[in-house]
DNA sequence: TTTTTATATTGCAATATTACAATATAGATT
DNA sequence: AATCTATATTGTAATATTGCAATATAAAAA
């Protein structure tokens, strides 16, 4: 007991938890946000923009990365890490289609 | 250590990985599916869809309704438990501005 | 009122996550 | 080559999550 039953669901299923899972948490929000504002994929700097220290920062890239949030190549000493439109677009178009599906709804019970 | 430093991130930041977080399960994705499938808020046989023992299902609707994803009632012996439109608006708009941003980049390095 | 039915809570064990100090690694600089 | 700089890894402690058996709760049915 203590590990996730995910043999037991879809893969689609499994995908949508993996990424969400990489989102939930409050640095690992900041880290994409701060990946936007820069608007550059080169972010040595990212460790000075969080209240962490740097191997707390590096495991959290580490685990956008395993969750295809991000992708990033090692460049020397700097790391050149990116947006996975694709992860983005998946949680999107998931969540896109959840309201729709509300809105055609109405059956506003709750 | 071991506790996140919620405070120090923004509401926003906290907001979205709530959110997310509440998401970053199987069980919790299948339930949000199911939800949507039967079209209809009382779902009193929620547990028979899915591959957990009845604790751990009343577990995961309880996280799901903190986080704000579901909001329900107790109707006697049965559920009214219904998605919170507001919340997957939220979730919604979050990655569709991110995919509207990474769009207009175009600089894709990595 | 007793029983049934459906959901919630409690308690606990197994596992995962979070955070960081210390250390390793590797390219860049001198 | 020796040093600097930036990131990764390792080890470890604190905390959180996951899952379920046992039990509690409360409305419905008998």
């Amino acid at each position: 007991m203590g590990a996730t039953k995910t043999d037991h669901f879809t893969d689609k299923q499994n995908a949508i938890a993996t990424l969400a899972k990489a989102l939930g948490h409050p640095a690992r929000v900041a880290i994409v946000d701060y990946l936007l504002k820069v608007d550059a994929c080169i972010c040595g700097d990212i460790v000075n923009e969080l209240p962490l220290a740097q191997p707390t920062v590096s495991q959290h890239l580490k685990e956008l990365k395993n969750a295809g949030i991000i992708k990033g190549e090692i460049e020397g000493n700097t790391i050149c890490y990116c947006l996975d439109k694709n992860s983005i677009d998946k949680l999107q178009s998931y969540f896109a289609n959840i309201s729709i599906k509300l809105e055609k709804k109405k059956k506003d019970c709750c």
